[in-house]
DNA sequence: TAGAAATCTTTACACTTGTAGAGATACTCT
DNA sequence: AGAGTATCTCTACAAGTGTAAAGATTTCTA
């Protein structure tokens, strides 16, 4: 029942970070995890947790009267599809002009620009191999 | 009363980018340029673009009975947040591993490779001279 | 000037999302 | 066994979003 195309909204991905952190976990673990950044009771949590089971994003397994969560996507899955949501939705798909975008409106540290190409040479040398 | 964060629900990214190509525009006019697509009637396009209206996304004139429409943010402006927005969720703001993500997930020719290349030196000089 | 055509206004409804209270259960310790 | 504690379930509600029908108004045209 996984789901492929995970679209997340912003409280599920407080929720699937949490997750991520401590799964498996139970519900008050991750509601704890987050009271203090977003102030969410535990129902609220668990309750959100629950749809986000009902919608593929996490599994149950229970433990006696325990519930144990864990996720079903992963990070760089939900990652990649939130990205390229927003890459869709705003450059209707094209990356060089999101490449240009970030590259212009970044603090990117001289070494981190140097690991950016590496990144492009190796890219290109991949590229030419296929 | 121009929003200067914007962010654009998938409904009104369909609108506004129809807005941008023909603005000022009115509301039939935006609707015919999207019922391909979407099969949106009229009353669903008006009522977007009136809720838009209210949120500052688009502005309105009115010439006898008809009532233009122009966006009050500009794209460059909606597509930095949407984007930033993504990278912020996702990535935790960091945006290295976001160009690395890009880098491997997309088809780059040759030239856009070069051009990428060429964006980070101009930047790198940009850093050292500030 | 009456009917047709274009446009706008009002109202509505179902679904999702954020939010949580109240009560039911189950487990633990004395 | 009873009381306390932890956890779960049920129910609810407001705001936002996608969707649009029906009616009102304005303008054009014969």
């Amino acid at each position: 029942m996984t789901k492929t195309n995970p679209e997340l909204t912003e409280g599920e991905w407080m929720i699937i970070r949490a997750v991520w952190e401590c799964e498996p976990c139970a519900a008050p673990t991750v509601q704890e995890a987050l009271v203090a950044e977003k102030g969410w009771s535990y129902s609220t949590v668990k309750t959100m947790m629950d749809r986000m089971v009902k919608k593929g994003f996490l599994e149950t397994e229970r433990m006696r009267n325990l519930i144990l969560y864990r996720s079903s996507i992963t990070k760089s899955q939900a990652q990649g599809v939130e990205i390229m949501r927003a890459v869709k939705r705003a450059f209707n798909g094209a990356l060089p002009p999101v490449m240009e975008f970030l590259l212009g409106n970044s603090e990117l540290t001289e070494s981190e620009l140097n690991e950016l190409e590496e990144l492009i040479r190796k890219r290109r040398d991949e590229g030419s191999q296929s």
